[in-house]
DNA sequence: TTGAAAAAATGATTTAGGTCATACTTGAAG
DNA sequence: CTTCAAGTATGACCTAAATCATTTTTTCAA
């Protein structure tokens, strides 16, 4: 769990989460220049990566840990947008638009974050046809999903997105328990926090999940599935 | 209101929505391209341009009228994400993510529009840097819209969704007043037609808009600028 | 012009889920 | 170990907005 000081420098070369990423088509030289342009930080929990509102000076790429992207509403009040684990480019849609961040984005837990800076990865993305298709297509997909998202949030009651919402994550944490604070879980799902707890108790009562205090454990994904609906 | 037939038939050097629209950067010869390729199309009202699931073959430039883009939730309800008026490009998501439509659209009122097949489309974007990175940017802001959207939808009461609904259909109807029936209105807002229905009554009460039957006349945009807080 | 269907409007009732207040746990720092 | 603040949990209460039922108005085709 632990992030040990070897984590700090990882080469692109042998990296695991590269072969996720957006850059898992990039030949040998690319992946030298990728390499050398790159610099690799170590992230503690809750450590911000950028926010909203400042002028975007290049893209994240994670390679291990999760982070959350999320705008803040007129109150103040968090609306997580997105989680993110390892493999993920975090911040190259603000790299596109010319203005500064529409979001913020904070680590979830300690992670280890490469960051290239802004020129380097327009370059990249002008040189590399296969990044640029790799990144319109991703643009394109995240539109779909938040259309998806608008219309949850529209149509749906807190239980069933709560059940959307703990399907992606179980998806995010892959091998991993879900471990995120309930805070932040209700502020994806779009709730109140007390209204989160008691739906994870009645989840509990209804065995379809478990919790290790923090952490929730998945029992029946199946059933999950079915309230989800879609 | 009603569309001349002579309209059924734009060129595109002569287009007045051109200059609005992704393609004002073109110059003479990829106009004259752009125009060659081009289909134009007549659209009464209510017609699908495409719809969810299904195949994208092409894009549709708006040269008048509007358009809605939309989700279906699972009891079949509609979620109107955008609403796209003249000059506007709709369905180029879809070029890049190599999937059937997420969204599907429908005319709001009778319109022209005009059709570029997707290999003619992808063709420019390939050629012509300006284009491409038009629609990164087009595609990073619309992201940072929907960020907006979702927020809205968690966090704002709606009554004061409906007065941002009513700002961003202001502009989009520009000199005109705000023509769309209730329940597209609703399914815009995510609310109940007859929530929407009382709510406007009250806005009428308070002397911020009035009505002309179906359409919708702002009176008193600072105040409504200032309820919808953002 | 008229008649039927669609759209808009209003009323009555219910409830999901937000808010506020308070208590209990947990884990990190001393 | 303790301590204390942050996070988690539970209870009581309230209201925004959904739903269902009905009426009125508008639209448009015959």
């Amino acid at each position: 769990m632990t992030l040990e000081k070897s984590h700090k420098h990882v080469t692109c070369e042998t990296c695991l989460s590269r072969n996720k990423s957006l850059f898992s088509s990039f030949g040998c030289q690319d992946v030298g220049t990728l390499d050398s342009q790159k610099t690799c930080n170590y992230f503690k929990k809750n450590q911000p990566l950028f926010i909203e509102g400042s002028i975007p000076r290049g893209v994240f790429c994670i390679n291990e840990g999760k982070v959350k992207i999320f705008t803040r509403g007129n109150e103040g009040k968090e609306q997580i947008i997105h989680i993110a684990g390892a493999g993920e480019i975090v911040g190259f849609r603000a790299m596109f638009s010319g203005e500064p961040y529409s979001v913020s984005s904070t680590t979830l837990e300690e992670a280890n974050i490469c960051f290239i800076g802004k020129s380097d990865f327009l370059n990249l993305v002008d040189t590399n046809q296969n990044l640029r298709n790799g990144i319109m297509r991703e643009l394109s997909k995240e539109l779909a999903d938040r259309a998806t998202f608008i219309t949850n949030m529209a149509q749906k009651s807190v239980r069933e997105r709560l059940v959307s919402a703990l399907l992606i994550l179980d998806d995010i944490y892959e091998d991993e328990m879900i471990n995120i604070s309930r805070e932040d879980l209700a502020n994806f799902v779009g709730t109140a926090t007390e209204t989160l707890i008691r739906l994870l108790k009645d989840f509990k009562e209804e065995g379809l999940i478990q919790t290790h205090t923090r952490k929730i454990e998945l029992l029946d994904r199946e059933a999950l599935h079915r309230i989800a609906g879609s």
